[in-house]
DNA sequence: GATACGTGGAA
DNA sequence: TTTCCAAGTAT
């Protein structure tokens, strides 16, 4: 297809692609009935977060925070602790703030109006298309990651789908091809398509609007969409130690601000240049509690990644070096936290952990020299 | 516009 | 194993 083809070819294409959509569609929990609620959380835990992991933690959220109201009033550990494992924790408090907002300025009703949802804390544009659309049938545009891929390939888009020429020409034609009235089933047909048969790697002999696919006429489906500039994954090499006293092991929270706010970690840091990880878990130690420490054990080599970084996490089981100076257990000199505890392995496995260090507690219950922690 | 912000599945 | 990236937002 062109930009200036006729309407009819726009509309002919939204026709396929919702017939298309009334007969793949997947059987999604929060598309068993559109309520604002239900919409809104799938929402932002599928943001950036892939399909199949997003339906089990809906689920269990839903159980637990069944309206706007539980969000608003729960205590943000519970949020956060429900959240575990999914990424962008921002999304959690983004929750709340917006849930509080609802409650305090709308009555405790979710608004329908789209600018009303724009202004929610952690809503974007394409969220707030989504829910506008998918919730009460709006007829506005949601523009994702999917969609972007979708129209790159059907219109031949050679520049890179974010960049401003590219982004603003998609969603006028997004806008130019959304049949009034069908808002709900368009959007998410778009998506949809976009999930099952325009894939990174497209499905074009599965696709409904094949006919209308210019990338494809040209027979460059798998050249669409041109990739943007991308950050240099950076190899990070880190230490984790699992400091063991009087039978409880040393865990500290995070600070409110940055990467895993508010989590709650074994300490540990990166290893500078020249540095054995044995040396640089006894200097994190010493630099984040005072405590002087001693590797005993290497208890695992843990390889995770998050945001831009790769990281190799070096965990080592560790003691209270009794020949050298260090603060009290009771009194860590805490530089690094907000908050510490000596922790047995049932209140760890309550608390918030990044990834990472989640394998590393997990590590350590199958472990049988920790079973009496 | 660039960057921070997570995670695990797929190839 | 490494690389890419999946229903983005805030700053």
């Amino acid at each position: 297809m062109h930009d200036n083809a006729p309407q009819h070819e726009y509309d002919a294409f939204a026709k396929a692609l919702l017939d298309w959509f009334a007969a793949a569609r997947r059987p999604l929990p929060w598309r068993e009935h559109y309520t604002p609620y239900g919409v809104w959380i799938s929402e932002i835990m599928l943001q950036q977060t892939q399909m199949e992991r997003g339906v089990d933690y809906y689920l269990r959220w839903m159980e637990r925070f069944p309206d706007v109201a539980s969000v608003a009033t729960a205590p943000e550990a519970d949020l956060l602790k429900a959240w575990e494992g999914l990424g962008y924790y921002r999304r959690v408090r983004n929750l709340q703030a917006a849930a509080r907002v609802i409650m305090e300025q709308h009555d405790g009703i979710f608004p329908d109006l789209p600018d009303a949802i724009r202004a929610l804390p952690g809503i974007g544009p394409y969220t707030a298309g989504a829910i506008a659309s998918i919730a009460f049938n709006h007829d506005v545009i949601a523009v994702d990651g999917n969609v972007e891929r979708v129209f790159s390939r059907v219109f031949d888009i050679d520049t890179p789908v974010r960049e401003k020429t590219a982004a603003t020409r998609i969603r006028m034609l997004t806008a130019r091809t959304l049949p009034k009235g069908r808002a709900r089933d368009f959007n998410q047909a778009l998506m949809e398509l976009g999930a099952l048969v325009c894939r990174k790697k497209p499905d074009c002999t599965a696709c409904p609007v094949a006919r209308f696919c210019e990338s494809l006429h040209l027979g460059i489906p798998h050249e669409r969409p041109v990739p943007g500039r991308r950050q240099p994954i950076v190899p990070l090499d880190v230490v984790s130690g699992v400091l063991v006293h009087e039978g409880r092991i040393f865990v500290q929270r995070r600070p409110d601000t940055g990467v895993w706010a508010g989590f709650w970690e074994f300490p540990g840091g990166r290893i500078e240049p020249g540095e054995t990880p044995e040396e640089a878990i006894i200097r994190e130690f010493r630099e984040e509690t005072d405590f002087a420490v001693r590797p005993t054990d290497k208890l695992a080599v843990i390889r995770h990644g998050y945001t831009t970084y790769r990281v190799v996490l070096h965990c080592y089981l560790l003691h209270i070096d009794a020949s050298s100076r260090s603060a009290p257990p009771e009194h860590p000199v805490i530089t690094a936290a907000t908050d510490h505890r000596w922790a047995t392995l049932a209140d760890i496995d309550a608390l918030t952990l990044p990834a990472g260090h989640r394998k590393l507690a997990d590590l350590l219950a199958a472990d049988l020299r920790f079973a009496g922690l």
